[in-house]
DNA sequence: GTGGTCTAGACCACC
DNA sequence: GTGGTCTAGACCACA
């Protein structure tokens, strides 16, 4: 995992953001028990308060579960990791269609970006 | 113009937003003189000190100038305002097809969950 | 406001309980300002952070919310308000019924122990 | 037996709770012999010290006694039973009471959502 | 050793 | 001065 942060959000959001791709990515395996907080902390290089609460959000998402003094482990419910992941595509597209749109981009003007971005990017490969 | 503000952003930034946005979009015309601070400030219901930093950050960006004692005045430089429109544009293409890409969906799932939404739409505005 | 502290539960989720308690009666009126988590921590005799975290579960449901730099506020909306003292009321009278349920008491029997209590008070009252 | 576990309680306090449940209810009859630590242990699934633990608090409560050898027995004393399960009544019954009078409903109010409850009840059941 | 809680104190952007 | 974030370090019950 790669632990860089960024400043426009809080480290504990990222923290947050990072633990949920991996979850939806499959990097965390559904049942996995994930490192310890400590452990956890001391590898992103942040305060285990600050793991912590990430964790603790994760856990309110149904993404991750506390077993008393076992550890914490993903969830098993491939459902819920599933629709978390629909949900983030989701909210991300809508975002940036309403973004768009506000921008005064229609349906067609966001095609037409799109694929231009798409022959972009294939010259730059090709290039490579 | 909607005054509404998140409390993901700061208010400076949001009226920055918005400002922008007025201008790109043709709300507020080339050469348009815009209300003093105090009455902007007025309408939005902020602090003018709040609305003032907004509007400094918009001529930084070259989209508004001063005049001494006449005003604030929108830039007649269409160029420049169409620049920062596909530069806004692109950014926000950028950022969404990384996330998209970071969630394990190629250009192919984009497109689809494109489509979907489209019809869904479609079905809606048929339905009203 | 009385502060004070049962060992059984978190301070964090007692003092949740607590200001809950005091926006369902109407003791905190809706709209109104409360006072800044410090002065609060101060009069509950808590750290600062602990009251945050109480504050931050009332935002969470919605009873309460944040502007920047004005404070915070209870919900205007009254309906959340209702629907949150009923939510209250009927998860303690679930429990109440299961744990009894599960004890062997059926309807009657509860009614039975509710009526009696109820003349023990009675003569408790006119007894004083 | 279900051996389900929440999280919001120590698990010794759990097998307390259901060991307390079956004997006040009957499903262990007085003077019964209960299976070993170890048989209890494997069967809800926990560690031995933890049954262990939970045991011993029946011992304190007066409601199983061991015998050397042979193993640990519910108390044939039926008064004990009866006094145990009636406190446990009670101190719901209270407890519930005065949180309900916390929350504004006086004894009309409670009587009134109890039998809105049973009549709820009543259609779920004949609706099944 | 695990998760959970709490304190103390600091820094920050914002208004 | 306000809310928000973060660190450091401690203590606790639990298993």
């Amino acid at each position: 995992m790669d632990w860089s942060f960024r400043n426009d959000l809080p480290i504990y959001a990222q923290l947050v953001e990072r633990l949920k791709l991996g979850i939806v990515t499959g990097e965390l395996t559904p049942g996995a028990r994930l490192p310890s907080v400590r452990e956890l902390a001391a590898e992103a290089g942040v305060n285990p308060n600050t793991m912590q609460r990430a964790l603790t959000e994760l856990e309110r998402a149904g993404l991750v579960y506390a077993q008393r003094t076992a550890g914490r482990f993903v969830t098993e419910d491939t459902a819920v990791i599933a629709a978390s992941k629909t949900a983030m595509a989701e909210s991300r597209l809508r975002d940036f269609l309403t973004a768009m749109k506000k921008l005064g981009y229609d349906r067609d003007g966001i095609a037409a970006l799109l694929t231009e971005k798409k022959e972009e990017q294939e010259h730059a490969d090709t290039g490579m």
